[in-house]
Parts: C-alpha cells; structure tokens; sequence
DNA sequence: TCGTTTTCTGTAAAGGGTTACATTTGGAAC
DNA sequence: GTTCCAAATGTAACCCTTTACAGAAAACGA
C-alpha cells in the first residue's frame, strides 16, 4: 500500500539511487541535475512519498530516537526535565521516546530494554531512584550513548545538582531564623536524590550543635498526599517541630494544608520548605520557599552532553547544574514581598 | 558489532530460520526440537542477541509505537492522560513516543509527520487547540489509526467530556450560592475546548436570566501566571465579579494567588471554581472546588479504542467520559468540610 | 527392511532504503 | 567532429529479520 522508492522513481523514470539522493539533498550534497531534481520532487509530492524510517534506520544504524525514562511523568518536576531535553532534541533532528516507570523495577527494565531495542541513539535517565539497572556491557551491546540525570553512576555520563548542599543551605537557612526542631519529609530509602537531601539536613543540624531526632525524620513518597500525612504526624508529637523542610515540592504542598488543617498557621506556627520549585510553588499563598533546581537547564545539559557523545564519541562526562534557595514566605524570613511580585523572588516567573 | 540473527546461528550450529523461531517462540508455535531450542537458548543469552526491530519493523509492518502529541507537557492534566494511555499501551506490548507541541503548529505538524514516518501504530492526540492539522489522506497514507482526546473531529475517533455541560454546572454552582456576578478566565479562542466552556458559562448565566459582561470574561492562556493577571483584572473592575470561574485549575491557582494578595479572601470576598482537578487542588487552602474530568479514563478510553481499531480494524468510534464537579472549599459551599479528609470530597484521593 | 508420514530444519526471497562503484551523458576544448 | 573529463545517473549489494517452501531426518507401520 505505502508508496515506496521504486514507485517513485517509476512514475519519475529514473532510478532508485537518483530519488535517494534527491530526498535527502540536506544531507549529501550528490550532484543532480536541477531538472531531473525538479522531476523527481514533484514525484514525490505528488504521489505523498514519504521514506520508510525503519529501511532507512536498518541500514544507517541510527535511529533518530533519543529515549527518556522518567520516574513519575505525574510530578510536574520530570515535565520540566523533559522539556529541557526536547528543546535540544527537537533542535537537532532527534525525536524522544518517553517513558515513565512509576518507580516499578519492572516496568523499568522492561522499558529500558524496549528502548534499546528500538534502537535509540541515545537514553537520559532521569531520577535518582534505585529501581534502574544498566549494566556498561548491555548499553555496550546496543551503539548508544546513556547520561544520567539526578543519578551517580561510576560508568556512564551524569547531570547532577548539589542536593546535599543544597539541602544543607535549606536547612540553614531555617536554622537562621532561630528554628531548633526542624522536621525533614523524606522519601524512601532508595532514592539517592532524597538520601542526600537528608544527609544536607543532617550535616546542618550538627554543625549547629544540634542532635538528631530521629522522631523528626519522616519517610514520604513524593506524593501531596503523605506529605500531609507526614506532616501531620510531626506536628502531633509531644515535642512537634517548629519548621519542616519537605524533599521535595509536591510533598511540601500536602504538608502546608496539613499545617492549615491543623489549626496552625505558615509560617508563623511553622516554617516550611520545599525542594524543585516547580510553577505551581510561586503562587501558594504563602508562597513556598524552595531550592530551586533549574530543571530545565538539567536537561538541556543532559541532551547537549548526550548529542556530543552520540556525534564525537567523546566519552563520558559529569556536568553539575547549580541550584539556590528561593527564599519566599513559607520561611517566614520576608514578611511583605509577596506584595511586589505574584512570584515574590521567583526567579523563574 | 551488534551481534545478528546470523551470528547466533553460527555458534549455535543452526540454520537463521531456527534461531528466528526460538526467538519468536511466543508469536507462532513452530516446531522446534526441545534439544535444538535450548542449545539456541543458550547461545543468544550467552551472546545477548536481541532481534533488531528496525529489520522486524521493516518486514512486519509495524512498529509496536504508539504516538502521543500533548499541547504542553507541563499542564499536570496532561501527564494524567498520559498515564492512563501508556498504563494501556504498556500492558498490550506497546511503547510510547511522547511529544509536546507547547500549542506551535509548525512543531505539532513536524512531530507528526515524525511521529508517521516512524511508522506508528496508532496515535493519540490530546487537547483543543487548533494547532493540529492532520488530514484524513494523509493518515490513510500510512496505516495508522488516530483517536482525539478533547477535540472533535469528523473524520477520526474521539473520547471526549462534555465541556459546555460541565462549565454550565460548575457556573450553575456559583449562581446557586447567590453570586450575581460571575467572572470566567478563558484561554484563547483557538482552543475549542475552552470554548465550549465559555459558552457553558454564558448558557448558565444567560438560563439565570443574567446579562453577559464582556467584561467579565478574561482572556488567559492555561499558566498560574496569567491566571494571576487576569483575575487582578477581573478584581479591579469597577464592578469586580464575587465569583470567578477559571478555566483550567492552573489559572485558578493563579486567580486564588492574586486574591489573596488583593487583600481579599476566598471563598468569602471572591469563591472560586476551577476545572481539571489536578493532584494539587485538593491540597490548596481553601481546596478548590473544580471539575474533575478523569483524565486517566480519559487516556485509558482512548488507548481502548485505538487498540481496537488497530487489531480488529473497527473504525471510527465515539466516547464520552463523564465530568463532575467536585465542590471543595473555594467556592463557599462547604464551610467546615476541610477537617474530615484532606483533600475535602476529592474522590481522586 | 522399506515406504510413508510427521516433524524438524534449511534455503532463499522479500521488505525499503543508501551508497560504492560502474556506466552513461553532456559539454568543453581542440 | 573528435576526444576527453566531469557531472549525472544507474546497478546492485547490503542492512537484519521473518517465513513460504523445500528438503532432510526421524518415527511409524507393515
């Protein structure tokens, strides 16, 4: 049914070789004649030829695919990541395949497999959860390039941010404003991104002399819903925190209706802050507080590296994106600003 | 370097056909003799051969892809589609290739005809916006099957929500509470589904025997940030509206930011409704009342049809999923309700 | 032991492109 | 009008898999 080469060089009466090289004239800049090039494209667009990807691929061994495996396509933090790496894939030519895990091993593997079976050009990875196994020697079998993004790896390429430190400034900046008991929202003991997000906290609470209370230490799930729920039960202790600092955002929200729930207020009762800054955080009210990650910018880096390696071969890489703390009114560090601006000092607005 | 059929072949001491058959064990039961599976068994996993699907897809004629194109990847209603497509997909062996537009037609069409030329399966195309052309010729072209979410269409399959009923109830609600002044924030006139519920919002209003301000209506464009603007807008008229109707719950947390920041309160100096019911919304304070359309069913009904019509080659099919307006704090109605449940009468929860 | 089935395995074509290499063409130079 | 060279075009191999068909081996009955 699909028109193929042969039907258009037919009706064109030239050969194969010659409507090749006329759809691809970006390409190779093979010579041919401006009349034959005018016969064949009005061919083309005649009869609605269009070059099969999977002959084309077969043969030139690549794909044109990058392939995307996120976590939690519902966390509106991965979105960004992703549209980072479509603005420079979508620059460049390449397509994305997207999946999303849901934090299942399974439904990872068997992604990731699928993947490489179509045989994409390149994989970003992004989230720092353990449920991705990728050994150098399958990404070997296949010819393409991998870069993490949020995940060390001893291996492949990597686009991390600094959650430690990061975390740590967060909690400092808690600490500052006189704070003693912070709460931390966690997330699971096998996410790399929120172990260290708590060894920041951790490193800030003891370098300010203080101990850690394991009762203040929360597991979480990156959802609003057990972020409320995990803000209810720190705030029912005999001795309840006077500021929680939520790993991430989407957690940080559930806390802050717990919060209201409860009777209390933010930030006056309790100080709260989040981690990604994804849009929605600008327009609470209180605007959160958050460390701000640039999400975007992680995955543009991520493409740019992978684009590099897939065209050079240049080998691995790391590559570091910065982050800062978004000081809104969740801390109760600034009193009036939201006054001047819907985002306060959303830098991102 | 990838290691081929021919290569397993070779080591297993058998015929190409052979391993073919040993690899495809599942699709047709060919005879293979137990001794010889297990041999080629042993070799492939000893090797990590895996077929090559561009080969495969070149002779099969499929690709096992499913195309998705969503207007913006970073309106959380999306994702929730998404989820509900791929859980579908992914159960039935297909794999998803995911693109956002950010509602440019020379990126939507370039996607598509991407998305063709990789020779999906099917695809599924989500949201209002007018910048989706695709032809019936050109889908017949290649053998793929379409279906809309959000969208009519003549020519192809559709899964749909009654937008124009949904927004008349949701305005209804408002009505009903006693507000006479009723604001709405749109978001573009190309979008149809926002205007269905434009006109929604005008049918109630007219059915109340109210006259329509023009100045009521706002135009937005689906982000927090306009949806601040516009309801600062809506708010300093010199008849500001006690009510506001937004057309998406994005912008409503951008109409709730900037009442708030007016000085003013919700749901008692301006009740607020949103539509989509996002995760967030039942963790805002006040929780906002909005209508929730499913989003998941509606990813799930339109993968449902699309497999059908793949497989079996049905046609053109209609479905509808049905919306209902989920009444939380933000409009006024419930005054104490927030304490039972944490996300107020969220059946989403 | 020798047909005759039945079961298993191999051969080769097809699928739709790209491109190295061979061949033809067109035009310039004489 | 030749000759020659560069430009244009054509031929055919190759990419890797699946599968129709043919051929070989095993199983079976007599």
């Amino acid at each position: 049914m699909s028109i193929t080469i042969r039907d258009v060089a037919e009706a064109a009466g030239v050969s194969v070789a010659t409507v090749s090289r006329v759809a691809n004239a970006s390409a190779n800049n093979y010579p041919v004649r401006p009349q034959t090039r005018e016969r064949v494209l009005e061919v083309i667009s005649r009869l609605g030829y269009r070059p099969n990807d999977n002959a084309r691929g077969l043969l030139l061994k690549r794909s044109g695919l990058i392939g995307i495996v996120v976590p939690d396509i519902s966390n509106p933090y991965y979105p960004e990541v992703a549209r980072g790496i479509e603005d420079v894939a979508h620059a460049h030519g390449y397509k994305l395949m997207f999946c999303s895990t849901d934090r299942l091993a399974d439904r990872a593997s068997a992604y990731i497999e699928a993947l490489l079976l179509k045989r994409v050009d390149g994989l970003v990875i992004v989230g720092g959860g353990d449920e991705i196994q990728l050994s150098e020697a399958t990404v070997a079998t296949y010819d393409t390039k991998v870069v993490f993004i949020g995940r060390p790896s001893a291996s492949f390429s990597t686009v991390r941010i600094d959650n430690t430190g990061a975390a740590r400034d967060a909690t400092n900046h808690l600490l500052a404003l006189g704070h003693q008991r912070v709460g931390f929202i966690s997330a699971g003991a096998s996410s790399n991104t929120v172990n260290e997000r708590r060894r920041g906290y951790i490193a800030a609470l003891k370098a300010s002399g203080l101990s850690i209370d394991e009762d203040l230490i929360v597991d979480g799930d990156f959802t609003e819903a057990v972020g409320y729920s995990a803000a209810k039960r720190l705030l029912t202790l005999q001795h309840p925190p006077t500021a929680i600092f939520a790993s991430n955002d989407r957690m940080a929200l559930g806390a802050m209706a717990a919060i209201v729930d409860l009777g209390l207020t933010v930030p006056d009762d309790v100080a709260l802050v989040g981690f990604d800054d994804v849009p929605m955080s600008g327009y609470l009210r209180p605007a959160l507080t958050t460390v701000s990650v640039a999400a975007v910018e992680l995955g543009v880096r991520a493409m740019e590296i992978l684009l590099k390696d897939i065209e050079s071969n240049v080998g691995r890489r790391r590559a570091r994106v910065a982050t800062h703390l978004v000081v809104r009114d969740s801390c109760g560090a600034s009193a009036a600003s939201a006054e001047k601006s819907p985002t306060a000092s959303n830098s991102h607005a």
